[in-house]
DNA sequence: TTGTACGCGTTATCAG
DNA sequence: CTGATAACGCGTACAA
């Protein structure tokens, strides 16, 4: 912190109407000196309040114009108590899911002519705390908080100021907090009913660290499907690893090493889809025709790029950002819908599932 | 904009020494009152300043941290003329180089204490004047506008503000206006000078599209080495094209076919090397036996999911962000160096090249 | 219809 | 050492 530099300029007592070209900017003071109306009178001409003569509304809006007059909204929220300002707090660093979610928040946001803070606290509760107390001193009017797992994390610290706060594809314990989060269930229902309906009948699901909640949940909605479907798998048809492309190589050796093989794989994520295909291409399996592929994520650089191209599921990350957004908003209005939401995931279809039945 | 709502609690008149539990939150008022001292000498107990009985200090703050006293930023920012607070502009929406550059960006700023407006223009220059104007009116210390492009953009319109601005990953005419880009031209040195190092002498280059200033410097620079070290290829061996995997397929195509082929590929993305990685494994030419690869972007995903992994340039990002917003900084406190500034890139070695000569 | 005066929360200056 | 008082820039009752 420097000490402030003295300013001596946009004295009022200046001689009036001198269109000062001081480098300060213009305060609304100047604006009203130089039309020659007193301030009270200025500020309602720029605000639309009040019963004012046309001429001098029109007087006033032009003087400020033209001397490049900008309301300080440090002095307007100071007044309003309200500083159309929220916090954006991304627990996790700037990755695959903050980049959507951020979008949407921003679009969402923006539209409503309010600023986001950006704060990123890089998993560090530390950190953490300082970018919450820096966003409580700045009066921010709500929190946004980010991460890209939907395992729970520790409730937000706001110190018992009653500020609304947000969970973007983030989740606490708490059961009165207001979590937004991607549908993982629905998600890997959607993918397996997919496949069924395409006339799959040996589903296997390679997916990632058995840790993470939305892997469980991926794999659940499978196993209740295939159930519900009456097909039944081998339980060596369940593999959990990395997220990663070779984990998609060495899942597919194993799963080809067996005496049942699947005519389809639904994967927890494209990087592992993408590991899939490329190890079935070299083994001469044929995709879609004999074993069809889903994958998870839309991520379009993979999802692409891959031969051939996958069907995957899409989480709406940009969606649950703008969702999230306008929830911030209303209840900075006063509203209070809370509690955990869940929001659905679409499926992209592409090459790699074939598109009619036996494909 | 809402009209705001009257709030009518903690009057100065109430009782005194009442650990008032109102829901607005305490102002250094309510600390004086309760720790029975004036308004003054709890402003200058808190900050440190003047000269105070070291009972009276400890008792202000013990008051202070006791009532979750938390001074408002925006009312000292009014008083200072200085908010802390820098805007942050992205033109192209949040990217592969917008993450990077943002967490240096932040990591730099956070460290400083100093908060960051986000701000996604989405190559909408009438959105981009908006946010600007929102940041003026919000007084920030200073703009940071970046893009991903090294090629020349609008300068930003801050109004005649004289107002500190940084690109950062974006350069504009202006003479006067201070950019910070990655060195394209060394970049493209690095990657060929390796290879030549490694005892290649039929380098190709396969990049993307023509109109980028970032592929002609580079092609450029692999050019120019090629000639410095005497080494001649075929006009052939220059191959601009997309940003995609399936035009490093296709570039492949187009290079085997030829008489003259080439023993090392330098290639303007990743994402190009790595179809020209799958390309070159599925014609049975070995990498890096036959044919050395080098990347450009040193995108983990793909250059560690590629087989084998990529030597690639690696751009910086992170710290053209870091140095971006330092200059920023001492752009605010005074200091003016301007004009383009070139950051060097570093070259990542993996498995593509091989480790010796010939390898 | 227009002008005056006060408050928002803080810091700084200048008496006491 | 401590306590009034005046800014900072703006909105808004209330008086003229």
């Amino acid at each position: 912190m420097r000490g402030a530099a003295k300013a001596e300029v946009g004295k009022t007592k200046s001689s009036p109407n001198l269109p000062q070209s001081s480098d300060a900017l213009p305060t609304i003071r100047d604006v009203a000196r130089v039309a020659g109306v007193s301030l009270g009178t200025a500020s309602k001409a720029l605000n639309g309040q009040g019963k004012l003569r046309l001429e001098t509304r029109a007087k006033v809006q032009a003087v400020a114009q033209q001397l490049g007059f900008r309301p300080n909204d440090l002095a307007q929220s100071l007044q309003r108590k309200r500083t159309f300002t929220v916090g954006l707090i991304s627990t996790d660093s700037y990755g695959r899911f903050s980049m959507p979610l951020l979008e949407g928040i921003e679009h969402a946001l923006g539209s409503e002519q309010i600023s986001v803070f950006l704060c990123n606290a890089a998993d560090d509760s530390t950190l953490e705390q300082q970018h919450v107390n820096s966003l409580l001193a700045k009066r921010v009017d709500g929190i946004i908080v980010t991460s890209r797992r939907t395992d729970p994390r520790t409730p937000l610290n706001v110190a018992g100021a009653k500020l609304p706060v947000i969970y973007a594809y983030a989740r606490v314990e708490d059961s009165k907090a207001t979590c937004l989060l991607p549908d993982d269930f629905q998600g890997g229902r959607l993918a397996t009913e997919h496949l069924i309906k395409l006339g799959r009948k040996r589903i296997a699901h390679v997916t990632g660290p058995e840790r993470f909640e939305a892997v469980r949940q991926r794999r659940e909605a499978w196993r209740k499907v295939l159930d519900e479907k009456g097909l039944e798998v081998p339980l060596s048809f369940a593999l959990s690893g990395a997220w990663s492309e070779a984990w998609g190589h060495e899942a597919v050796q194993r799963l080809l090493s067996k005496k049942t093989k699947p005519d389809a794989i639904f994967c927890g994520s494209d990087q592992i889809a993408r590991g899939v295909a490329d190890a079935l291409r070299e083994c001469g399996v044929r995709v879609p025709e004999d074993i069809a592929l889903v994958g998870y994520d839309n991520w379009e650089i993979i999802a692409v790029a891959t031969r051939p191209s996958l069907t995957t599921v899409d989480m709406n990350i940009r969606e649950l950002g703008r969702r999230a957004a306008l929830q911030l908003l209303s209840l900075i209005d006063g509203q209070r819908h809370q509690g955990i939401q869940h929001l659905p995931c679409s499926l992209v279809v592409r090459e790699s599932c074939g598109t009619k039945k036996g494909g």
